[in-house]
DNA sequence: ATTTTTATTTAGATAGGTCTAAAAAATAAG
DNA sequence: CTTATTTTTTAGACCTATCTAAATAAAAAT
């Protein structure tokens, strides 16, 4: 049986070292986890301890192919189910996190199943992130941030890597949402901040903002 | 904050004392929660301490007004979603009950807020049970068992006591559901088994059916 | 009214997940 | 290449929810 802590912590894992097999060190999954290293050490013995993670002392923690397995099911669950929150119960985008962190962790194939098709199989849930299949395959999109993006470029929106209220909000006060168009207008060496273009209408973003939005080529 | 044991125990005394008004004995609650009776007592003292129920030493224990709202809160978001499986997700009765354990401890006010609108507001669930409305309050209906109902009588089934798969799928296989005409012909006092009548067919019940299926008057 | 039985509570132990404080290893600095 | 700093691990403790075994109270029986 695999409890509700050690899933989160597989997930933790899972996005700080890429797709988990990057290895990813005690203090930073602990600081993602809001612990301790002396428990996050703990937790990742027993991840170990039962197949989960790859883990000798003072190296690091990576995720085993069982391991990995756990982390893509409980992300094609919390992205099902931000799907179904945004799609047919009325919520924004800045509002599903904290519940689907919640039905995540439910337990029942049928639901899944039956929620996907409910759903008509969506690829991707409301902040552009694709969702694993039940073999826990998914479509990799080849994104930039806008930070990265080139001046003069054209690109659209199909991401976001901060899905904290804070943000979400900010974009969509801006009139930023998944499928936007963005030209780069002006990309300021000095402070990194980013002149764009939106529907024809100029914006000014700092740094911060340049990271945090995914985009792809036009 | 209230843990999910807290809010099952709390669940398991509604449901054994009728509506947690009863007091219910520390054995009881124990094999309610396959459990012990030291642990019962343990959970007991807290739930005491904490305001959800009233409890004397060797006197059993009860809900405070406190604590029915509790229960009556989680079973509303229990049935809710007891419906959505059934009505959206292709669940047959007998296969929502365990999910609907895990569901129902989801927090989320808007969460059961936009559930309760996306069913259009529904008043029973799948077993014919009612929902209580967001402020606990709900129609009580009028049910005798059959083992109780009047020989010669005509009534239709509005619930079930036991909901457990075996007996809801000796209830398919019997076509009997909810809204089901039942007319009673004959009870048999010597082992308290019941022929019945269901579209004109008729069928032999045993003492045990008669006592778990719930019918109103027609 | 005493004894026997049953129900309930207490005491002490265990397991999961966390913490603080201290020890050990790895890394960085001089 | 030592010393200082940071990172990681260990040791010991706490809390929740559980258990077994023993003690106590209540109920039933004689």
């Amino acid at each position: 049986m695999i409890t509700l802590t050690e899933e989160n912590y597989i997930k933790a894992i899972f996005h700080l070292g890429k797709q988990g097999s990057a290895t990813v060190s005690t203090n930073a999954l602990a600081e993602a986890m809001h612990t301790k290293a002396s428990s996050a050490t703990d937790m990742i013995k027993k991840l170990a301890e039962k197949n989960y993670a790859n883990y000798k002392k003072y190296q690091g923690v990576s995720l085993t192919a069982e391991g990995k397995l756990v982390a893509l099911n409980i992300i094609r669950k919390h992205r099902l189910w931000e799907v179904f929150l945004v799609d047919k119960l009325n919520f924004t985008w800045d509002q599903v996190h904290d519940v689907a962190e919640q039905l995540e962790h439910i337990k029942s194939q049928k639901l899944i199943d039956e929620l996907d098709a409910f759903l008509d199989f969506p690829t991707h849930d409301p902040h552009g992130d694709p969702i694993p299949d039940k073999h826990g395959k998914f479509e990799h999109v080849e994104k930039t941030s806008l930070s990265n993006a080139k001046e003069g470029g054209s690109y659209v929106c199909v991401g976001v890597n901060d899905s904290s209220v804070d943000f979400l909000k900010y974009l969509d006060n801006n009139d930023i949402a998944l499928g936007t168009t963005i030209k780069v207008l002006h990309k300021e060496p000095f402070d990194h901040s980013i002149k764009i273009a939106i529907d024809g209408r100029e914006l000014m973003v700092s740094q911060v903002v340049g990271k945090n939005l995914y985009l792809k080529e036009n």
